[in-house]
DNA sequence: TTGTAGGCGTTATCAA
DNA sequence: TTGATAACGCCTACAA
């Protein structure tokens, strides 16, 4: 039977009121008061009931972070980073993160957001892998529920937000790849309405622009994001009359796949045909050979949409409501003709 | 203002305890009644609150797991495995999960556990990466708080529990190893308390039996399961006077290191020394070159201990306390003489 | 500066 | 078969 604040009034002699307001910090209460409930209350290991603190207060303290993962049996390491920054950041403010999974845009998905908002399971959200015309942020908005959000989906709101300024980092690339002597380029993308895929592939389009080369339609391929879409989109591509000289891909998995057929052909990352990934993940400085990525600082970006979020949580004044972020490139062997 | 159970038994006339009962589906409740109260429920999109229940029935309906990593900026995709596991298993059960993070023996550890215990956060756990004399299983225990658990540590204890036979294993590696032509192996671990390391430590000494070779303690080095432990544990070894040719990793991470700093110091892994890791995540497929490794079934030993910790939450008899897991051996280029 | 008391939304016990 | 009603543990007007 856990201590509750009945427990430790009675104790004192005093009311649990006086308890309640001693341990909340309340001005009204005397010195002597407050040092001795303080005291008292550590000694016996008292801690507040959450249910009833929460059923009272009418909030959660918690906030919540739907995995958007296509398979039940797999995500890369982008998540894990990811999550590590979300649960550190957390465990740095007063309240809970609850964590679930859902296929994007299935039906579940939706399950679970009406379930968790109706049920005031959490009192915030965070969001990444925003589609376009996504309806969790219109949901979201619509019930008030507070969020904060990798990406930016719809124009038509401003809620708190972190930006990959996807299109400069892929041109960067781009231009990398052109000056390292490739000039046939294979894109990979992820599913079609992920703002990610749509904006990076036009990053894509503009620094072919801008380094004169074609764009080549029947080279652009789309995937789901994992090695296995990107190892898949090789072996069709090697179908092609004209097949590229490079391929750049939307994530870093994708590129693993990648790197995984190449292999298998017989083909040599970096000589015969160069690689890129994007996200700068652990894994992509080992592989064969060393990927060149675009790199995001992952866990601190989770980091900072936990803060975000915090501040919108409890209406404080978001001076900074969006942040862009500017990938930094990690020029390795993939893209080395040697 | 989120729809209550008052009014839907407003709206129909009803007390609100025939409508908690004709959803909870108590038996002595009319038929027609029940309908009546499940379709005007769904229809007014009622959702039982949270926290009014837990309170009520003095339950959580959540786990726990606490996620631990000692840098918090960094996790190797074992635990994105990991997490997918737990997090698709728990959405399968009715009850939430919570994560959180903290430094293995550190305070906030004990603070956290604690915590959640006392606040009734959770009512269950799920643990791994045991230590020796793991002071976690015991305060559960003695809490009376239902667990599962990654790894046995305390023979004392009697909790559900998968364990991986990591003796098995190493000794199935290290003959491998051997028949590949290596024949003096070093041992890079992870913190000395820990029950992978001691157990995957005892296999590998005893392989090295097995196979004839000698036990040299100053090849056994130890790290903390990142991979620049790894890095700089290799660092370390090329001032021994005899080094090893091949190195056997605690983990998938470690090897990864390890693999880095060989490359950097112009020894080709495979050929020049001998690399293995052990976990088998995704990413040892796509190390330069892929990396010999045990293959672990992560997610899903996730999901298993979910499962296993939601029949110990129901008391349901678990006719399955202790499962064990053979690991399989990936022999892929690291352990290749050609 | 402290105490009284009502109520947050549910569930469970007891009558009706 | 249904309805009052009393908790669950905490917070917060308001009164003292």
């Amino acid at each position: 039977m856990p201590v509750t604040i009945r427990d430790v009034a009675q104790k004192l002699g005093l009311s649990i009121a006086t308890v309640s307001r001693a341990l909340d910090g309340y001005p009204d209460i005397a010195l002597e008061t407050r040092r001795r409930v303080g005291q008292l209350a550590k000694e016996m290991g008292y801690a507040p009931n959450r249910a009833a603190r929460q059923l009272r207060r009418k909030k959660a303290d918690a906030i919540g972070y739907i995995l958007p993962s296509d398979s039940p049996r797999f995500a890369d390491s982008f998540f894990a980073e990811f999550l590590v920054g979300l649960s550190d950041e957390t465990a740095h403010h007063p309240f809970d993160l609850l964590i679930s999974i859902a296929s994007p845009g299935d039906e579940t998905e939706q399950q679970i957001y009406t379930n968790w908002v109706q049920t005031r399971k959490v009192d915030g959200f965070v969001l990444n892998r925003l589609r376009r015309n996504d309806w969790r942020t219109r949901f979201l908005s619509e019930q008030g529920v507070p969020f904060s959000a990798l990406e930016h989906a719809d124009e038509a709101l401003d809620y708190p937000r972190i930006v990959i300024d996807n299109t400069a980092g892929m041109v960067e690339l781009v231009l990398h790849l052109a000056s390292a002597g490739y000039h046939r380029l294979a894109f990979i993308g992820g599913p079609e309405d992920l703002i990610i895929h749509l904006e990076r592939l036009a990053g894509f389009r503009q620094g072919l622009e801008i380094a004169g080369l074609p764009f080549d339609l029947s080279l652009c391929l789309s995937g789901n994001l994992t090695s296995d879409a990107g190892y898949q989109a090789v072996k069709r591509m090697r179908g092609l009359p004209d097949s590229p000289d490079a391929i750049v891909c939307v994530n870093d998995e994708t590129a693993f796949g990648v790197l995984h057929a190449l292999h298998e052909m017989g083909l040599k990352a970096g000589q015969d045909v160069g690689v890129t990934g994007f996200d700068g993940v652990q894994a992509s400085r080992h592989t064969d050979p060393p990927l060149t990525t675009l790199d995001v600082p992952v866990s601190q970006t989770a980091r900072q949409l936990v803060r975000m979020l915090a501040l919108e949580m409890t209406h404080q004044p978001l001076t900074e409501r969006r942040a862009v972020i500017l990938p930094r490139l990690l020029a390795r062997q993939t893209t080395q003709r040697k």
